[in-house]
DNA sequence: TAGGCCATCTGGTCCT
DNA sequence: AGGACCAGATGGCCTA
């Protein structure tokens, strides 16, 4: 599911906690956040019903089950003087401030990531979950794209991406790219199904004005989005091109084979053959038609097109030498 | 209204 | 002892 900017000032709260509290301005923080956010009722609540709870926690401790045996387990808190409550009380507020600035940091390191994967969007945040998804997809691909040492097939590049997404980020990154998620849904038994084109018109939508709509804006993106998606799986038009078990093949131990194809000292690296030298083919590259800014890209892009195929994209004859992860990485963000 | 996503609080566990 | 990390619980917001 997509969310909604982080920016939103009455869902976030990177504006009132700021990269770490020092302790000695805790408290103050804490009511600087009571003050900022009436919102925040339920913390709030819980911290105006601690004395409350502290005082019932202690009458609990007579409190006994069905069975006569005591509702709480393990070894009875001592009672504390009102010293030592105190005391206990900031040592626990410290800790959920620190608690806080550790998920806003591990939230920064997310968005960092949003950033570098592909379908970055301001508007259309993807969830935390799917940004990992998309994250791990890419770096599959990726690797199986150094790994094989030549440009991927543009499809399976795709659909690889795609690989355990939910349908609306499924849609997003098919938006980004102009393609129409229809076109790569499997039937019944999981094979991909092409409406009777070939795969590369079949990936994208030529209806009419979509091919002048705004990346991920597509009447029949949105089209798409609006009507139940069967399931899909990538098996299929995966294994021609991939050596490896596609990620989430179907396989419940798909986590253990993650490891990079192509790993040296801890880097990717190509494979030590001779790279292919692409500027000797009529190659391809691709430059996406919305992004105008993206054109120093266009000369690098790894994709490979038919040229006789219609296409939403500016084609630019291939010379330079083969790049990888930017290139894709910029052709990907919209 | 249900479900998804999120931030936060909280107590437990592990480590230094 | 104290901090980092984790997972469960909770409640708010948003969307279909």
């Amino acid at each position: 599911m997509l969310t909604l900017p982080f920016e939103e000032p009455h869902r976030m709260c990177e504006a009132r906690f700021g990269a770490s509290y020092s302790r000695e301005s805790l408290p103050e923080s804490l009511e600087q956040e009571r003050q900022h956010d009436p919102g925040r009722s339920s913390s709030s609540l819980r911290e105006t019903e601690d004395d409350m709870s502290d005082r019932e926690e202690d009458d609990r401790e007579d409190d006994q089950d069905e069975n006569g045996l005591p509702k709480k387990r393990g070894p009875r808190k001592k009672k504390l003087g009102k010293e030592q409550h105190d005391r206990a009380k900031l040592r626990r507020q410290e800790a959920n401030a620190r608690e806080r600035s550790r998920m806003h940091g591990l939230n920064a390191a997310l968005e960092s990531l949003r950033k570098v994967v592909p379908c970055y969007s301001k508007t259309q945040k993807l969830s935390k979950i799917e940004t990992l998804r998309l994250a791990k997809n890419y770096i599959w691909a990726l690797s199986e794209t150094l790994s094989a040492g030549k440009r991927p097939d543009l499809l399976t590049f795709v659909q690889t991406l795609c690989k355990g997404l939910s349908q609306p980020t499924t849609n997003l990154v098919a938006g980004c790219l102009q393609l129409n998620a229809r076109n790569f849904l499997t039937d019944h038994n999981g094979d991909i199904m092409f409406s009777g084109r070939s795969p590369y018109e079949a990936m994208y939508s030529y209806q009419g004005s979509d091919m002048n709509s705004p990346p991920g804006h597509s009447a029949s993106t949105l089209e798409s989005g609006s009507k139940p998606f069967r399931h899909y799986s990538y098996s299929s038009a995966y294994e021609p091109y991939f050596e490896n078990p596609s990620p989430e093949s179907g396989s419940p131990h798909f986590d253990g084979q993650l490891s990079p194809p192509m790993n040296f000292s801890g880097i990717f690296s190509l494979k030590h053959e001779e790279p292919p030298d692409y500027s000797k083919n009529s190659h391809y590259g691709m430059r996406y038609c919305g992004a105008p800014g993206r054109a120093a890209l266009a000369h690098n892009s790894m994709y490979r097109v038919s040229p006789e195929a219609r296409f939403p994209y500016d084609l630019h004859l291939r010379s330079q030498s083969f790049q990888a992860q930017g290139e894709v990485n910029g052709s990907f963000h919209n």
